[in-house]
DNA sequence: GAAACTTTTCTACGACACGTAGAAGAACGT
DNA sequence: ACGTTCTTCTACGTGTCGTAGAAAAGTTTC
């Protein structure tokens, strides 16, 4: 999977967060604190769209729309991983041995239930 | 955590395979099918040292160690990704849904020792 | 509908990471 | 000491990413 920038990250971000499809100037209003440029919110909107991380609909202020949730970004990564190792039982063995008790509990349940 | 290119992955991909610490020439041997010259395998494991993968001995051929397991790194990463996303309970749900039979069994083993 | 404003696209540049390796210096074997 | 091997230093080309100006296209307002 391609990995994503800093800015790039940011933007990804705020369009997570975000309850539905996002302008440009809303994305820009919310990265403020960088102060940069709206045309540099549009190339790295127009890369991500490259990356297939992001779509926008046809509407005339462009709306912007991540592609996968974060949650599923984030799953989609750590099976990424996973897929990658010769020895999975390896991996998930020292994977669970780094989760915290509260994240064991949650797994547990949710391997109960499948 | 930093990522790897590809050349740095590959020759990663050989310390984690080897048994024990690997010299430069063996390294380059193990890319043959590269044809990379050997300053070329001597500037990538600088780099990995100082990305902190790798760590060297003092013989004279130096002697190059990977210093975590393929397996080590793979789950170091999946917790780096679980543990940046805010509602970790949506990812790990995500993540189970995603793996197969044999994974889950393999999960809840390992969870039911712990 | 023409002027003023906003949005989108095109193009580009600097910084940095990475693949790549030559040249020069250091160490070693015999 | 001499040739061989290994290590370090330096550097270049390419690609990605942050950054944004200029120009084109579209929208709004009077």
């Amino acid at each position: 999977m391609a990995s994503l920038g800093e800015l790039e990250r940011a933007v990804m971000d705020q369009l997570w967060s975000a309850d539905g499809p996002v302008a440009a100037t809303e994305l820009r209003a919310g990265l403020a604190d960088r102060g940069v440029a709206l045309t540099t919110v549009h190339t790295v909107l127009t890369r991500l769209e490259q990356k297939g991380f992001v779509t926008h609909d046809e509407a005339r202020p462009r709306r912007f729309t991540a592609r996968a949730s974060r949650e599923d970004h984030a799953a989609e990564l750590m099976h990424e991983v996973l897929g990658q190792a010769a020895d999975r039982q390896a991996v998930l063995a020292r994977f669970v041995g780094s989760v915290n008790e509260d994240e064991a509990r949650m797994l547990r349940e949710l391997l109960a239930r499948g």
